[in-house]
DNA sequence: CACAAATATATTTGATACAATCTATTTGTA
DNA sequence: TACAAATAGATTGTATCAAATATATTTGTG
């Protein structure tokens, strides 16, 4: 095997390594501000899209978390008989499923609040790196998005 | 509540989540390459500490890799089980489990020697960029791995 | 030497994730 | 209007992950 295929094959040498630890390390950072409010990240993140609009299908849920429809059917449930949300076939396609957040889940927002900056707080990254960091990724994944939909 | 709060609260300001939906992106690329393998991502990253270096105990994979026990340990059953690697007690330190490839090991590292160039063609980042996403995120994970020896 | 503390793994539990498959609806079309 | 194709969710199976707990072994100390 040559030196370059050695190299390639290099644990470090892989862009997908650090990014597969950062984003365990990091989600694992909310935990601590999570777990006393009985929420998960998972369904932290569900949260963020219900607050930002009420009332959307779990296929929109979804696409906005990129999530697969096996992930989130099982935990929208459990968010339902925790009494966090409502799901509602719709009148006008009842293939569809709407969610939509009860009083408690919409309490939530307000016990909720302090955890993106206390979270931010933890990672030690100064902020035009973070910043940086941040466009990267966002340019990767609509990057690797619209290759998606020229596969189809 | 105020606009910042509000702000901060958009899922899109938040760093977590474009690392944890890359981080899913990126990990799945290597499905097509590594299905017909027989083998996972995970399973595969722990191939390329070993073929770095044979022998390893447990908790230095562990290290490595950043994961934890609960996940290596029936990752590495199932790795003897398929033949791929031996698992035996150091004689040295009964508590320590040294991690040897078997032939069949040492013959994976050849079938699966161009999936890092396969994938990396599917990452679709100019280099440079993809240079300084790699920088950041080590960055990143060495600053958190600092803050964890400072809680000790 | 006895024994408490530390260390290395293993096991268990709970929550994700995704692929594949299935069901119920809806839509397009001959 | 039938009926195939498409769409939205739900379910099942396999594989992670991490936290908590248990077990076996080793080490440090009086």
């Amino acid at each position: 095997m040559d030196y370059d295929t050695q190299g390639a094959m290099r644990l470090a040498n892989q862009l997908c390594f650090p990014l597969y630890a950062a984003a365990r390390n990091v989600t694992g950072l909310y935990t601590p501000w999570l777990k006393p409010l009985g929420l998960t990240y998972t369904q932290y993140i569900v949260f963020l899209v219900l607050w930002e609009r009420d009332g959307v299908s779990v296929t929109e849920i979804g696409e906005k978390l990129m999530l697969d429809n096996g992930t989130l059917s099982p935990l929208l449930k459990k968010m339902e008989q925790a009494g966090y949300i409502r799901r509602q076939r719709s009148r006008e396609d009842e293939r569809v499923v709407l969610i939509t957040l009860t009083e408690a889940g919409k309490a939530m927002q307000e016990k909720a609040k302090d955890v993106p900056a206390e979270v931010a707080c933890c990672i030690d990254l100064p902020p035009e790196k973070a910043q940086t960091l941040y466009s990267l990724l966002y340019e990767l994944l609509n990057n690797q998005k619209d290759k998606e939909g020229a596969k189809t």
